[in-house]
DNA sequence: GTGAAAGCGCTAACAA
DNA sequence: TTGTTAGCGCTTTCAC
């Protein structure tokens, strides 16, 4: 019947009383620090359970570490990073860290608005899922807390990067799409922000890789990018009124899934026959009445070696890491030869 | 050329010095508090602007606000939640509070464990989108930190709920199929955690209204209601395994719409005529080539009325508030009569 | 192996 | 209106 069990409310000063030490001993035993005795350890521990002992992260972080890693997410409507979140969070299972996801807003400052807010909570490194940051102000954050850029092919000396091959990745649909006989074929891709080349994003190079592979078939004249915001919707509208403007192709390659689907709902409504490929293979491509041509890649894997980087750097690794995933053509129904032949 | 310009790095004192104030009055003008002459805030607001100034949520958090409100969130998966967290980011847009997800692990007590972890870090109040935490603890929590529950029905008077109607709108769905003239209906649910009646969750709801309406309209040796754990996959699995045992129904009414997609997976498959009606209505179900019925709950508004109740909780509200929001049917193209008919 | 004590960067009484 | 001051709960030297 203890009198007010505090649950949760106990400092590390209550623990030292309980325990009979000092209060630099629970500290060592909370940190699994060196120069403790069992029967301490003991004690301490058998203290902790018995007051629902939890340290408060925002102590710590006055002295120490948070035990949390940050990520900054501006899609998360986009279900490929749910499957990195669920490799990221794996990752961590069995660890002291906690993950926290700081979601962005749209908009070209709001990843970095993100950044910031993770960094006032003093989180202990951070992976950033947008690619909307200049690399010198990655740089700078680089210096006091560990980062790493996920989808970004950079390769900085001071931030960690994980990726997979876009260019093998857009190349397998290209020639996918060309070997069908396809020649008028369209790209849909993001917005010009997101396809900067000195920043080295995925549907930047996935743009490259499309206007190279049109240029190297002799289909200099066929090349059709369309810019869209993100988002399946958005995707429809524009090829929507881009089918309404040209008249349909005979195959759409989409940056990433949630434009394919978009692209595919405007198609299907207007009822012609149209190619369609995406990028990522999100769940729901592989439903049977989407079956979308896509391209997979191993996003758990690609999450959990983003926290190992994190973890790692925190032991004590200081130089830079990048890591390149190989991505694999998964081709459904969604892409056919173009009915003219 | 200043020197070492920080940037991120200064402190309240180096604001106070450059403005030729005291750390006090810094910290008022920070929160706006009362008592401020304009021309001691314009100064002040000069120096953290020049200085590049960022308070450190830690230390704020040993004395007072973190200015930080978290979302306890398990099934991330889920493109509801996505309209959800859209609506509660978007509420929070010009406020000084920042939105952080705590992901959590599958798994009875994985709620629970990050719910603590946002405690741990002092969030200012909490948003729990994951049923299955006991009622006595959640009323534990909310006597020092704010909590809304999302989705759940209960009206206790520590904590405020969110959720929708969802008796109105498993009514909906029912009075839809058996207006079709279904009778052998089958109701695809979560595992029984997700249904306790005690804890009125939506899935325990739906549930029930399916059995009340299936015995209200005679049906009660057709009631056939099946678990599946959360996610498109294991309603896949599992209405494969039943439609071997039992042969098909004429119409299945799935928990929400990734049980309704993985059920259509496995009926496309076997290429029978099965009508399935969803709840949620994400953004796929209306997609032509799914055309998913559906009910569809405004996720947006819910999500930023779960945060003004936060807000207000932490503005002085000292009772309970339940908000319950009206679904909409959407009848689609997955639903129609029996084809016995 | 253990403990005493300083101090991280803020907020909020309280005094002036 | 403004400034002084006492902590918040930890981590981390540095003695013992």
């Amino acid at each position: 019947m203890g009198a007010e069990s505090a649950a949760g409310n106990a400092t590390i000063d209550d623990v030292a009383r309980v325990a009979g030490v000092s209060r630099a001993a629970v500290s060592k035993v909370l940190r699994e620090a060196y120069g403790v005795s069992e029967s301490m350890r003991d004690r301490v521990n058998a203290a902790i359970a018995e007051l629902d002992y939890r340290p408060r992260t925002a102590a710590r972080a006055m002295r120490g570490r948070t035990y949390t890693l940050g990520i900054e997410l501006s899609d998360y409507g986009n279900q490929f990073f749910t499957k990195v979140l669920t490799g990221a969070s794996a990752a961590l299972e069995d660890s002291r860290y906690q993950l926290m996801i700081a979601p962005a807003e749209s908009g070209p400052s709001a990843g970095s608005r993100a950044i910031d807010s993770l960094l006032d909570r003093q989180v202990d490194g951070i992976i950033a899922i947008s690619p909307l940051v200049s690399r010198s102000s990655l740089e700078r954050i680089a210096r006091s807390t560990p980062i790493v850029m996920f989808g970004r092919h950079d390769t900085s000396d001071r931030y960690d990067t994980v990726a997979d091959d876009d260019v093998a990745g857009a190349s397998a649909v290209m020639d996918h799409l060309l070997g069908l006989g396809h020649r008028r074929i369209w790209h849909l891709s993001r917005d010009e922000l997101a396809t900067v080349p000195e920043d080295n994003t995925p549907h930047g190079i996935r743009l490259q890789t499309y206007l190279d592979a049109m240029n190297r078939a002799g289909l200099a004249d066929n090349i059709q990018v369309r810019r869209s915001g993100e988002g399946e919707h958005e995707a429809y509208l524009t090829t929507q009124k881009l089918l309404g403007e040209l008249g349909p192709p005979t195959a759409i390659f989409a940056g990433h899934d949630a434009l394919a689907l978009g692209a595919m709902r405007a198609i299907s409504e207007r009822g012609v026959d149209v190619s369609i490929a995406g990028y990522d293979d999100v769940p729901i491509a592989s439903h049977p009445l989407i079956s979308l041509t896509t391209v997979s890649q191993p996003g758990e894997l690609m999450g959990a070696r983003a926290v190992t980087m994190l973890l790692e750097r925190l032991a004590g690794r200081d130089v830079a890491a990048h890591e390149v995933f190989v991505p694999t053509l998964v081709m459904r129904d969604s892409t056919r030869p173009p009915a003219s032949l």
